[in-house]
RNA sequence: GCCCCCGUGGCCCAACUGGCAGAGGCGGCCGACUUAAAAUCGGCGUGUUGCGGGUUCGAGUCCCGCCGGGGGCACCA
């Protein structure tokens, strides 16, 4: 007999696949459509194992909802601009394009052997021109409808390269290439107003019911409605026009304990203050030179400067505070000023205790704990939840003992009866910066005219093409210095005018391709009606890493396109269900230099024995937990090569199998060895079958009930994404089947069947065992198998009894025993006498076909 | 710093709406086949469900507090 032989039978059936055109999707009526959609990938060069796990569990429910007879749309494309290329461009040379379309010609090689039901007839990359020059038609439509708009924003700046930084090019504070300390500067930019839909964002998020509750509470957090007061601050001894200081605060009910006034760097009285005091100006530029991210301010230590203004405290106008400019207030959100209550928040008591400024408790816990220290002793800060009850020391509206949620809002209420400020609701996110001073980007459609300011591209001159003639060796943006490109005559006027030198952020790019992919060849951005057969994505499954802003952002841009009328209205929320997978991890494996540094080494450098690993000269290495795989680290498995020795059935199936897919999975190759010999077995099972003929047995019937439970819990699993519990069903039939000695047919059901249900996870071996077994046509074509309910249940089960929670004995009976009969079966049970000693039972609790409990 | 997730056998992990802790894989051990090995086949599972408390007839599952690991934090995609 031969053997299994995945590369001989891979090619075959991918070529019968292609010739069928088995995959390409088309709009028909008469059939309900799926559209399933993985985060299609950035063409980094390679692709890695992460990629085969979520295209692998895209395909499983691709080819899961073919068989159930739906209009599958299953497409894949490149989120090809980024930064990636220019690093590149700049580090080995070359144009950032023919890296990029290089990249994108070797993973699709790569990726096509993975057998992945993709209609590849629909392949675009973002940066097609094709495709970016709709981005910018969406652009300009956005702009008439005032959904775009210019503004003053902040960035991480390098002196020397003369280039703005990503956050991840900025370490400690210094440009990754040229070291220099990075600055903040501030450059107008182009931003989208997705603050004004803050509120419908968040509550729509009440509507996903098919989304991890994790990624809309990272959402809803993110998005952060608060409700507080707005109220200002009289000023003694400040500037003119800054007779007032606007404050927002969420804790209005700790008025009394205010102590100070903060204000951002970067709010106007600063700005003002800073143009005529240099040790104002000093201060300011050295907080301006901390990164721009959330985290760096939560960590940086806490510095502030007095101005030697000071505000009167609204009730008690004797009452007065400084005004301090401190690092860690942020200008875009809120008012960009605060007033301090160190007794009750951590930062500004470390501010407090720095300047020596007062702490004022206003509130302490109804029952202080042994050794409690007040803020105002030497202790933390005292924040309890809002919703816990405390004693006010201080209230000025409520009770006495009340909680903080209760206190905030008699605190608003009396402020507005008192004309000291009103309630509002703010929320958290800021406006979306799209521009990039970058070159391998979406070229922002708009030319710069002196005479008539900022002037939209005409439609039909879109694309605005990226120049092919760039260069990367000088530093800055090269469309910055391209003479002929920039320089254009304004499209209204005529007159000598510049376009718009900045490119859109990446996420723009990805805001909008799964809607694309319905017409992806169209000359509109969305072909109305592909989109309204078939969108919206039925499922779409990414990494965790995207919860937030690319979800968040793909949920704005198709709101803002149905308000420009790019899409139907149906498209609002445009993915139905999500799911987040887990990455693929590794084992690290290093030594150490005689500086006792970590030398890591590649897994096919290490050979395993005993759990300990070791060189090809013998040196044992330490073996690290398992951590997401990284260049960096060589804990790395290349797809390729997998692929290469066992076949892509068998990298499809171990990543599925083991680990729940929302959770990481670890690569062994141990593990992916199993899989391999298990598909073997597989195969070799599915031959001797085939080959059988032995007549009808008594255990046949034996075989079809497990069979029929197998396709139940399959099934199950393949709608529930537990494609792990899957696989471990699958894996206990082959054994059944395996050991059975039920007849020819019987087998050859339970044989073929086992290949359908095998065919979303490893498509090549389940097309050569249904062929085999004479299955005709494709098995992809073939419907999914149904379980017959009637096989499914068991005419007698066995229940547990526990006497107090222990179990004791335990009984059979028929599946539908009344309970008042099980109750007196069990009671009768001479293990259940005999534990009771004679006492009455105080209580049976029986779960009809689950366990019986005796409580005594 | 803030927000979130996860801890079950030597390892990866199952366990439904709270109902007998064990489905599946790895490793290990014993055996069969073989001159031998590989491959293949059969068999073998007592463990403080991270720790401490609580709710319940009953907790891996729910609640509170710790410990450990991981993820996100607006210019990486």
């Amino acid at each position: 007999m031969s053997r299994y032989a995945p590369a001989e039978i891979e090619a075959r059936w991918q070529k019968a696949w292609d010739k069928a055109g088995t995959f390409t999707a088309r709009r028909d009526e008469t059939r309900p459509k799926y559209y399933v959609l993985e985060m299609f990938p950035y063409p980094s060069g390679r692709i890695h194992i992460g990629h085969v796990r979520n295209y692998t569990m895209g395909d499983v429910v691709a080819r899961y909802k073919r068989s159930t007879g739906h209009n599958v749309l299953h497409p894949m494309g490149w989120d090809a601009f980024g930064m990636p290329a220019e690093n590149a461009a700049m580090a080995i040379g070359g144009h950032p394009k023919d890296w990029t379309y290089g990249n994108i010609d070797t993973m699709r090689d790569q990726m096509k052997p993975l057998g992945l039901s993709i209609d590849w007839s629909r392949e675009f990359a973002t940066c097609d021109p094709e495709y970016y020059g709709q981005q910018q038609a969406l652009f300009l439509d956005f702009l008439e409808k005032g959904l775009v708009y210019r503004k003053n924003a902040v960035v991480n700046w390098d002196p020397v390269d003369m280039t703005v930084l990503a956050n991840e090019q900025v370490e400690n504070g210094r440009g990754w290439r040229s070291g220099a300390p990075v600055e903040r500067r501030e450059l107008t930019q182009w931003f989208f107003k997705i603050s004004d839909m803050s509120e419908e964002l968040l509550d729509a998020l009440d509507g996903l019911d098919d989304w991890p509750a994790k990624v809309k509470l990272m959402q809803a957090n993110w998005i952060g409605r608060s409700r507080g007061l707005q109220f200002a601050f009289s000023t003694v001894d400040a500037p003119e026009e800054f007779d007032r200081i606007e404050v927002y605060t969420t804790r209005p009910d700790t008025l009394m304990g205010a102590s100070f006034v903060g204000i951002s760097p970067d709010h106007p009285l600063a700005r003002q203050l800073e143009r005529h005091d240099d040790k104002v100006a000093d201060f300011n530029a050295e907080c301006r030179r901390m990164g721009t991210s959330e985290e760096e301010m939560e960590k940086a230590e806490k510095r502030g400067f007095d101005t030697g203004i000071r505000v009167r405290h609204p009730f008690d106008t004797s009452w007065e505070l400084p005004v301090y400019i401190a690092n860690f207030i942020l200008m875009d959100y809120g008012t960009g000023a605060i007033f301090g209550c160190p007794a009750h928040d951590p930062r500004d008591l470390e501010f407090a205790r720095k300047y020596d400024l007062p702490v004022i408790p206003t509130f302490e816990p109804l029952a202080p704990e042994q050794g409690w220290l007040a803020p105002d002793q030497g202790g933390e800060a005292f924040v309890p939840a809002k919703t816990d009850k405390v004693r006010w020391t201080r209230p000025f509206a409520w009770d006495e003992e009340a909680d903080g949620q209760a206190a905030i809002e008699a605190a608003i209420r009396f402020c507005e009866d008192n004309g000291v400020g009103h309630g509002v609701t703010k929320f958290r996110l800021r406006d979306w910066g799209l521009s990039r001073q970058r070159y391998w980007g979406c070229p922002i459609p708009v030319v710069h005219c002196d005479s008539c300011g900022v002037v939209p591209e005409k439609k039909e001159n879109l694309p605005v093409r990226l120049p092919d003639d760039v260069s990367f060796d000088k530093p800055g943006n090269p469309l910055d210095r391209h003479p002929t490109w920039r320089d254009v005559p304004c499209p209204s006027c005529g007159a000598p005018a510049k376009r718009e030198t900045d490119t859109m952020d990446t996420f723009v790019d990805s805001s909008w391709y799964f809607a694309r992919f319905t017409s992806p060849r169209a000359e509109v951005p969305v072909e109305a009606a592909d989109a309204e057969y078939w969108m919206n994505v039925d499922q779409y499954i990414g990494g965790i890493e995207h919860a937030i802003l690319h979800l968040l952002y793909s949920r704005f841009f198709a709101r803002a396109m149905i308000e420009t009328g790019n899409l139907p209205a149906k498209c609002a929320e445009p993915f139905d269900a999500l799911f987040t997978q887990g990455m693929v991890t590794h084992a690290i494996f290093q030594t150490r230099d005689e500086k006792g540094r970590p030398v890591y080494h590649l897994p096919e450098d290490v050979e395993l024995r005993d759990g300990r690993g070791f060189l090809a000269d013998g040196t044992e290495v330490e073996i690290v937990p398992s951590a997401k795989m990284s260049k960096s680290k060589k804990n790395v498995v290349d797809p390729v090569s997998i692929i290469q020795q066992f076949g892509a059935d068998t990298a499809r199936w171990f990543v599925l199998s083991d680990s729940p897919p929302e959770r990481d999975v670890e690569w062994t190759a141990a593990g992916a060895e199993a899989a391999h010999k298990h598909l073997s077995r597989v195969w070799r099972i599915a031959a001797e079958v085939a080959e059988a003929t032995t007549g009808p047995q008594p255990s046949d019937e034996a075989l079809k009930r497990e069979l029929h439970k197998t396709i139940d819990e399959v099934t199950k699993g393949v709608e529930s994404f537990g494609f792990n519990a899957a696989i471990a069903r699958l894996y206990a039939f082959t054994n059944t089947l395996a050991k059975s000695d039920a007849g020819a047919a019987a087998r050859k059901e339970a044989a073929i069947t086992l290949a359908q249900l095998m065919s979303p996870m490893t498509p090549h071996l389940a097309e050569e065992i249904w062929q085999m077994l004479g299955g005709e046509g494709l098995v992809t074509d073939s419907d999914w198998p149904v379980a017959d309910p009637a096989l499914l249940v068991e005419d007698e089960v066995v229940l547990p009894i526990q006497v107090n929670g222990k179990r004791r004995a335990e009984i059979s009976v028929p599946r539908d025993m009344p309970k008042e009969e099980v109750e007196k079966l069990a009671l009768a049970h001479e293990a259940v006498v005999r534990t009771l000693e004679g006492a009455q039972p105080r209580k049976v609790i029986v779960v009809p076909g689950r366990i019986v409990n005796v409580v005594a």
